[in-house]
DNA sequence: GAGCACTGC
């Protein structure tokens, strides 16, 4: 047998003396965490196992301060608001607010409108049916909410107001008013929710609002956020008075480790049945990093605590993640079941999560959190061009995020698995905001929209590495956003008008060119959708344990559920039936043209192995796609079906967009990508048939090698007609696929002087 | 022959 990974048991393992003994003189023998824990109980004195109480919290109603928020109001145009979650804050200010300003404009007859920032949809949509409810109102009346593919506040209420009315919207949604309005000038006030979480539309919101509040002298702005950052904040907005909202959270305790623990995961689970053994009735909340590391954890969690038999309370184990079918999300409301006979120990729901339940989700009735420390988090590496997500140390106001949990409805308690010295010394104080890891190229161009021209010197509140803007103003100007001396181009007008990613936009933008709009749509909905191909957990949940199979054949379920024999199977069938040979991208249309065949009929979906609700969300993305290009007269098209260029002419329209991700097929049987040279691989849920010389792909990612995902065969002829600009052998690094392109221009040269010569 | 942190337009 392998060798048993030794087990470490951490100072706050052990919490009651007299539970100790009861686990041991129960004779757990085949119980290796009751063994490990008396060993540990008996080599360590108590004295050492806690360490104290970290933070406490002051109570104190905020409505004391309503008066003085309104004089501060009056006397600022910004105002910096600092509040912990569950302060009230959210739906309380808005309404101060409303109390505060005028919102009558010069002309009398028109009022003007509050925005209320949130950097997530559900939250806006949510918050506002609660103030809706509070102010005893209609939605949409007098407040409304606005997000993507839902306006709930029509044009025709807002111009008959004859009160000032409260949008609340997502800050992407701002963002994109402030490139048809850029000095908003529809609204009197802007309130900036939950700054601190540092989104991308945040961020650039902050430097455009820094200007518009120059051009507005009338315009108020209310930023508000939690507690670390806020003299930054009031630093960045011309020193504006800082104004404290009090929690009112419960205080939690916080627990760390001695020493550091070399495998989380494990700590984190015997953590979780620590505090089941030894800790009062209250639900557990782990935080972990990735799907596949929560099911592995709930599987284990499950079988160590019944392992445990009769002597502790029964435990409902509970998985949460974003990918997650909401049905399935729904369980982490369900209460804790009860004891296993009447009068037992009551029962604990241990719920087993990634970040999103750190911000996105609040679930009642937590009063364990542990935290492990870490979460994927994304980076971007200019030099290569590469968004990935690594797994990496959290930062200390994500820890204090995390505790927080576990105060919502009593005192709890959070066990941090790392030191205290750890916590002090490692842990920098803020995650890096998303502006600092992400690929800017879809944010410079909203920026070159939205008017900033010079984006060296804009005034961001973390400025983005100059590498990271040099590469997106290449991108841009490669894909003809913007010219040479960086200006917005006709085409980068178009292309910014699109919810999408640049190179996206700018196939669709010139897809007439090639004779298939139409197919170019369906495309682009489906990689815009983030899991079309992932169609197993719904059907698990909707329709029973069917063999979990998404268009990618790739398994997701986990092994419990279904015998990856009978999966493979269904994933070979669901391959044949949709699968281009030519690539993925064909094979998503394949799929799409199916689903529309069939009437969108959701029994169809269920049949053919394929996600119902992912195509709808697809189908609705093209709906929205087809009205921007309507706006700009971009005629929608198709190339005969029976015509041998269908295809063909898609797979150039895709190139024109995807020039700059090309891999080339090396002699040495590898490929590289073109001009980065970074060795990749297909990622094996390929629907290719061979290996094709050139491809597009839509993806570059990072995980047990460098994998290129969703890829399409490409002719190398078409790179030097479609993007010469790109192709051009003066600028190319010394390499294989260069000496091919040598031959192509060559080949094409000649071809030219024929035609001539036979004129 | 591998596996999508979380958002957003």
């Amino acid at each position: 047998m392998g060798t048993e990974r030794k087990r470490k048991v951490s100072l706050f393992d052990v919490v009651d003396d007299s539970l100790a003994k009861k686990v041991k003189s129960n004779g757990g023998a085949n119980n290796s965490v009751a063994n490990a824990l008396i060993n540990r109980w008996n080599a360590r004195p108590y004295s050492q196992r806690y360490f104290d109480i970290l933070e406490k919290r002051k109570t104190l109603p905020v409505w004391h301060q309503k008066e003085e928020f309104l004089q501060v109001l009056k006397d600022n145009q910004t105002l910096i608001l600092v509040g912990e979650t569950g302060s009230g804050k959210t739906t309380q200010i808005p309404q101060f607010v409303l109390d505060a300003v005028e919102l009558e404009t010069p002309d009398k007859r028109k009022k003007m409108m509050i925005a209320c920032t949130q950097p997530r949809r559900v939250a806006a949509m949510s918050v506002s049916r609660r103030v809706a409810e509070e102010m005893d109102v209609t939605i949409g009346e007098e407040v409304g909410y606005s997000i993507r593919f839902e306006d709930c506040s029509s044009a025709r209420t807002v111009l008959n107001l004859t009160s000032g009315f409260h949008r609340y919207l997502t800050d992407g949604m701002l963002l994109r008013e402030a490139m048809t309005d850029p000095l908003l000038e529809r609204y009197k006030v802007i309130i900036l929710d939950e700054a601190h979480e540092r989104t991308l539309a945040t961020d650039v919101l902050f430097g455009l609002l820094k200007e518009v509040l120059k051009n507005r002298p009338d315009l108020k702005l209310v930023v508000m956020s939690a507690t670390l950052e806020a003299e930054k904040f009031q630093g960045y907005f011309f020193g504006a008075p800082l104004m404290k909202v009090p929690g009112r959270l419960h205080p939690v305790e916080i627990f760390y480790t001695q020493e550091p623990e070399r495998d989380y995961l494990e700590a984190g689970i015997r953590t979780v049945v620590q505090i089941h053994m030894c800790e009062p009735p209250g639900d557990i909340l782990v935080f972990l990093t990735g799907e596949e590391e929560i099911e592995d954890a709930c599987r284990k969690i499950t079988k160590e605590i019944s392992n445990l038999g009769d002597q502790v309370g029964p435990v409902k184990v509970v998985p949460l993640y974003s990918t997650l079918p909401p049905a399935m999300q729904q369980k982490i409301f369900e209460p804790p079941p009860p004891p296993l006979k009447e009068g037992g120990i009551p029962g604990r729901k241990i719920v087993v999560s990634t970040n999103i339940a750190e911000t996105s989700l609040t679930i009642d009735g937590i009063v364990y959190v542990i935290d492990p420390g870490f979460a994927k988090q994304k980076v971007y590496n200019p030099r290569v061009r590469v968004e990935s997500l690594l797994v990496s140390p959290i930062s200390k106001a994500s820890a204090h995020q995390r505790s927080g949990r576990a105060g919502r409805t009593q005192p709890g308690k959070c066990f941090r698995l790392y030191t205290e010295r750890s916590f002090n010394n490692d842990l920098q104080p803020q995650t890096y905001p998303e502006i600092l890891r992400s690929n800017l190229a879809n944010t410079v161009l909203t920026l070159k929209k939205l008017g900033i021209d010079d984006l060296v010197h804009f005034d961001f509140m973390d400025p983005p590495a100059p590498e990271t803007l040099m590469r997106a103003l290449e991108v841009l100007n490669y894909l003809g956003a913007l010219d040479d001396d960086g200006n917005l181009t006709k085409l980068g007008e178009i292309m910014s008008e699109f919810p999408l990613d640049p190179q996206m936009s700018k196939m669709l933008v010139v897809s007439p060119e090639f004779n298939c709009s139409n197919e170019i749509l369906s495309i682009s909905a489906m990689l815009s959708d983030e899991c079309v191909l992932l169609g197993c957990h719904q059907q698990l949940s909707s329709l029973g344990s069917m063999p979990p199979v998404g268009m990618h054949h790739r398994i997701l379920i986990p092994n419990c559920f279904v015998r990856p024999r009978e999966a493979q199977k269904a994933a070979d069938e669901a391959k044949a039936r949709f699968g281009h040979i030519d690539g993925d991208h064909l094979t998503l249309l394949n799929v799409y043209h199916a689903y529309k065949q069939n009437n969108e009929d959701p029994s169809w979906c269920y049949d053919n192995f394929v996600n119902h609700r992912a195509l709808k969300s697809a189908d609705n993305v093209r709906q929205q796609l087809v009205r921007i290009m309507a706006r700009f007269n971009l005629k929608q098209c198709s190339t005969d079906f029976n015509s041998r260029d269908y295809y063909v002419n898609i797979r150039k329209a895709m190139l024109a967009g995807y020039f700059m991700q090309v891999a080339h097929l090396e002699r040495t049987g590898h490929y590289l990508t073109v001009k980065d040279n970074q060795v990749v691989h297909l990622h094996p849920s390929n629907c290719l048939d061979h290996k094709p010389e050139w491809v597009i792909y839509n993806e570059y990612v990072l995980t047990s090698r460098n994998f290129i995902r969703t890829v399409t065969d490409i002719r190398g002829e078409w790179l030097v007609d479609v993007a010469p600009h790109y192709y051009d052998l003066s600028n190319f690094p010394q390499c294989e696929a260069k000496r091919v392109l040598e031959k192509l221009y060559k080949k094409r040269e000649k071809e030219k002087e024929e035609t001539r010569s036979r004129r």
